[in-house]
DNA sequence: ATTTCATTTCGATAAATATAAAAATGATTA
DNA sequence: TAATCATTTTTATATTTATCGAAATGAAAT
């Protein structure tokens, strides 16, 4: 029960389901993800630290970026059969759309200051890998 | 989103989860979930108007009380798929076994002083709906 | 080595939520 | 009609959670 509910806790933050919507799109770094939600660096990675612990995120090193991605499976069962549903719920939602409008339109060399023209480049061409609802 | 997150938040509780997992056995009035959970009626009756403004549950009169219970269909889709979810969730609980325990063996004499010996012989004898998992 | 940048942790504050006590409501019973 | 009971609403308080700014960390670039 204290399972249960602390992840329904975890969902029931409208910025943390921003986060996971936007990760939906492909995995993005801390300036990335505050920039397109408007907060405080430390309140996003607050936030990515949450939807880490119980399992819907997980990060990787990469230079100087730390880059958060969606887990593809989860070893709960409960989070395996809610995350189609939550991703599933985000589409068609006019918050959801305009946050990834933003990020398709995110300048790299100014929100990543020190990411160069490769990096970018990568970026932009990584391949996203389609859940299937 | 706003709704997905609203909804999330409600079920976010554990006593409103132990309130769901009492009503999955039968309905009841408010004295009853207040004796189990040990919290003030008032506290209670605001937990039931959450999960019901959610359409979680409805509520009906019956001479002094108001009996809530599960709703067995929703108009709402996301309830439709989560509700299952969450009662099989709620399965092999400690804290859901012991809360039900609890109410088998709850003296309505004394909870609900003024029930009169056919209303409570017509509790124990309720249908519980079976709500198939 | 020192500076710069990305991120996290810490500390403080603000906002939201859960709780209970008291008062109000409404209905039943004596 | 007055008293009782079940519930809800209101008000106040306690707790939790979200947020930010500042400081700390750590790594890369100069």
């Amino acid at each position: 029960m204290d399972e249960l509910s602390e992840l329904f806790k975890v969902l029931g933050d409208k910025n943390r389901l921003r986060i996971i919507n936007l990760l939906k799109q492909r995995s993005l770094c801390v300036c990335e993800i505050t920039e397109i939600l408007k907060l405080a660096p430390s309140t996003v990675s607050r936030h990515l630290s949450i939807l880490k612990h119980v399992g819907i995120i997980k990060d990787k090193k990469d230079k100087k970026w730390v880059v958060y991605s969606l887990n593809v499976c989860y070893d709960n069962v409960l989070i395996t059969v809610l995350m189609p549903l939550v991703l599933s719920q985000l589409k068609d939602d006019e918050q959801a759309e305009s946050d990834l409008r933003k990020l398709a339109g995110i300048d790299l060399n100014f929100v990543c200051k020190s990411k160069d023209a490769s990096e970018i480049d990568s970026i932009k061409n990584e391949v996203t890998p389609k859940v299937s609802i």
